[in-house]
RNA sequence: GGUACCAUAGCUCAGUUGGUAGAGCAACGGACUGAAAAUCCGUGAGUCCGUGGUUCAAAUCCACGUGGUACCA
C-alpha cells in the first residue's frame, strides 16, 4: 500500500454524479497505489449493459497496465440486485483484495450503496417465506403498512407504495430484531472519501453531450439486442437508458420525445446524486470534494497527499 | 394588401359577469437501510406584448402600434 495516504487507511472511497470522470480518476489512483476497483454501481453490474449504463472498461487499461475491477458484469441483464447482495458480494472482494495486500478503490454513482459501505449498514438475511406472505393474504394495504410501522420506523414512502414492496418490508423487519450483528463484517473500516463533481451547469452540458455521442456509438442497438433476450417491461425496470431507449424502440415515443425526457431525466438524476452525496457528509461522514474542472494530475495530488 | 384569431412564469397553457394571477412540465432544495438509474416531499418565480383611453378598479372592455398564426387576394 502507498504511503501517501494516512496510516490505518483501509478503503478510498470514490464517488460522484454520472459523467464526472470516475473510471479514468479511479484507474489512475489504482495504479498509482496499487488498488483494485470495487464498483458501486447497481446498474454496472449486468452484463451487456454497457452504453446504457456508462461502463468505460477502456479506461481501465493505462497502457498496457489493467486495473483489477470487481462488481461489474456479474450478472446477465434482466435479473434483480439489491442492496443486500451488494453488501454481501463487498464484504467478499474488500476481504480478498485485503488478504493480497492491495488496497481497495469503491468507486461508484449509487450513493446508497457507498453509503452502506461506510456507515456498515445491518443486512439481515431475510429469505422470501411464502408461510409468512400467506398468513398476510388477507390484511389489506392499509393494515400491513401500520403492522410495519409498528416494526420499524419507516424510512420513507418507498416500503409502502404496492404489495409487494410492504410484504418485502415486513419480511424484513421480522428478521431484523434477531441478528444483532452481520456475520463475519468487515465494517468498520478507516475510509478516505473523495467526491467527485461539477457545477450545475456543466454537469448538465457534460450529460447530454455524451448522450449524444453514446446514441451515437450504438447506444440503440445495444438496447435492441438485449430486447432480443430481456422483456420491455424488465428492461424498463432498470430505469433511465434503459427505460426511454425500450419506449423508443418499441415504438411508444418518437426519437425527439426520447432524446428529450431521457437527457432531462439523466440531469434530474445526477441532481439527486448530488443531493445524497451532500447529505451524507452532513450525516458525518467526511468528505473531500474534488472539482472535475482539475487537470488529472492536480486531481491525482489532491487525492494522494489528503 | 384584406380579414380572422392569438400575445399571461424558462416552456405549454388556465383565468368565470372587470376587483393587481394559477396548473402541468422544467428549474431549485430536501428525504432516503433489501427496486435507489427507484420512490417521495418541499420552494421560488410573472412591467399578464407596448402606448393611450373608459372605470373607484383593467390580464379581462375600447383604440392604435408591434410580433406571430391561419385563410382570402
Amino acid at each position: 500500500m502507498n504511503d501517501a495516504m494516512p496510516i490505518g487507511t483501509d478503503l478510498l472511497v470514490l464517488a460522484g454524479h454520472t459523467a464526472a470522470g470516475k473510471p479514468t480518476l479511479a484507474a489512475h489512483l489504482a495504479k498509482v497505489l496499487g488498488g483494485e476497483i470495487i464498483s458501486a454501481d447497481s446498474r454496472q453490474v449486468y452484463r451487456g449493459m454497457d452504453l446504457g449504463t456508462g461502463k468505460d472498461l477502456v479506461d481501465y487499461r493505462i497502457g498496457d497496465f489493467t486495473v483489477p475491477y470487481h462488481l461489474i458484469d456479474i450478472l446477465p441483464a434482466g435479473q434483480r440486485y439489491s442492496l443486500y447482495d451488494f453488501q454481501r458480494d463487498f464484504q467478499t472482494v474488500y476481504q480478498d483484495i485485503h488478504s493480497r495486500g492491495k488496497l481497495p478503490l469503491l468507486c461508484g454513482g449509487t450513493g446508497l450503496y457507498t453509503e452502506s459501505v461506510l456507515k456498515g449498514y445491518f443486512l439481515p438475511d431475510a429469505p422470501v417465506d411464502p408461510e409468512f406472505r400467506l398468513s398476510l393474504a388477507k390484511q389489506s394495504d392499509g393494515e400491513l403498512t401500520e403492522l410495519l410501522k409498528s416494526m420499524v420506523p419507516l424510512h420513507n414512502q418507498s416500503d409502502t407504495t404496492d404489495r409487494e414492496r410492504l410484504l418485502r418490508a415486513l419480511e424484513i423487519a421480522r428478521n431484523a430484531p434477531f441478528r444483532e450483528h452481520p456475520v463475519a463484517s468487515v465494517f468498520p473500516m478507516k475510509a478516505q472519501v473523495f467526491i467527485l463533481f461539477f457545477d450545475a451547469e456543466s454537469r448538465r452540458k457534460r450529460i447530454t453531450e455524451r448522450l449524444s455521442q453514446r446514441l451515437e456509438s450504438g447506444m440503440i442497438e445495444e438496447v435492441q439486442a438485449l430486447l432480443k433476450t430481456v422483456k420491455p417491461e424488465d428492461l424498463m425496470y432498470y430505469g433511465l437508458e434503459y427505460k426511454y431507449l425500450t419506449l423508443y424502440c418499441i415504438g411508444k415515443i418518437s426519437y425527439e420525445e426520447m432524446f428529450n425526457s431521457l437527457n432531462t431525466a439523466i440531469h434530474q438524476f445526477a441532481k439527486r446524486q448530488m443531493t445524497w452525496f451532500r447529505g451524507m457528509e452532513r450525516r458525518g461522514i467526511p468528505v473531500h470534494w474534488i472539482p472535475g474542472e482539475l487537470p488529472l494530475n492536480e486531481k491525482l495530488d489532491l487525492i494522494l497527499t489528503s
